[in-house]
DNA sequence: AATTGAGCGAGAACGATTATCATTATCTTG
DNA sequence: CAAGATAATGATAATCGTTCTCGCTCAATT
């Protein structure tokens, strides 16, 4: 049987995501397409993806590690109650990065912002009282 | 006998440190000191301190989550080499947030920025060879 | 056809975190 | 001060995301 091409498979559904997706979701979402991919071939593939510069990944305050792709390099608003993320339009580091001085030479190869707050969909919402999920930060 | 006041006592610890910390560090280094803690106590703890905001928790892009005193709130050049955190002087978001345009309506609680790079000090080293640490993003 | 090597999937192993539970200290109330 | 209620604790088990292991398969090469 001719062999899929999972790397090809991955991208193609990175570039299909609105949002930052983690692995394990990755993965069941493929498995849910059909297709016959296993958990280790999704992390093997990412983890090259990763060495390549491809990925951007987002480490979540709760441990939980979200891919995208990086031709594209965006930050998110991250509304803490219904998780949702929020693409900005622009990435602003490349003006900051001129107004920040740093207490040693330092070249910065990355960087990750993330802010975390309430959507305007989840403001008005009364406070959450059984407290399931994963709170704030 | 009297219960010890574990709360203070990690108070003080993550007060002492010059780098963000996590859990099982804490932990360890509270028993090298003597202390007759729990891991699970220390997870508790944390995560009290971390809903009443006085925390701020760096996820790692490799799953670890970091603990800091939320009290001067702080961002870290991290070395992707040596995993040195270099503590920069100020915060500066508020001056950036004020240049930010959401694409809608949201309440920014908190945030997180994180740089990562070389420091000086792994700059002119040669490439790791053994690929032993896990490495960038 | 035989050989070689890379990629694969299933499941074990691992590390960080969370949940469970019996025990114990502290608090309340009488 | 006694007695029951409450909350905190530590050891351990369970969970979850990630990585490792290993036997297998496919494809290129000889």
């Amino acid at each position: 049987m001719a062999r899929p091409d999972h790397r090809r498979l991955i991208l193609e559904t990175l570039q299909k995501q609105e949002q930052p997706i983690s692995a394990q979701a990755l993965f069941a979402q493929l498995r849910q397409q059909g297709q016959t991919i296993g958990l280790a071939t999704v992390y093997r593939i990412l983890s090259h993806l990763r060495r390549e510069g491809l990925l951007c990944c987002h480490g979540q305050p709760e441990g939980e590690i979200l891919y995208s792709l990086a031709e594209h390099h965006y930050h998110y608003l991250t509304c803490i109650r219904c998780r949702r993320m929020i693409r900005l339009p622009a990435c602003p580091w490349q003006e900051w990065e001129k107004t920040l001085k740093f207490p040693e030479p330092f070249q910065v190869l990355y960087h990750e912002l993330q802010l975390f707050g309430l959507c305007h969909l989840c403001q008005g919402l009364p406070k959450e009282v059984g407290g399931s999920k994963t709170p704030l930060q």
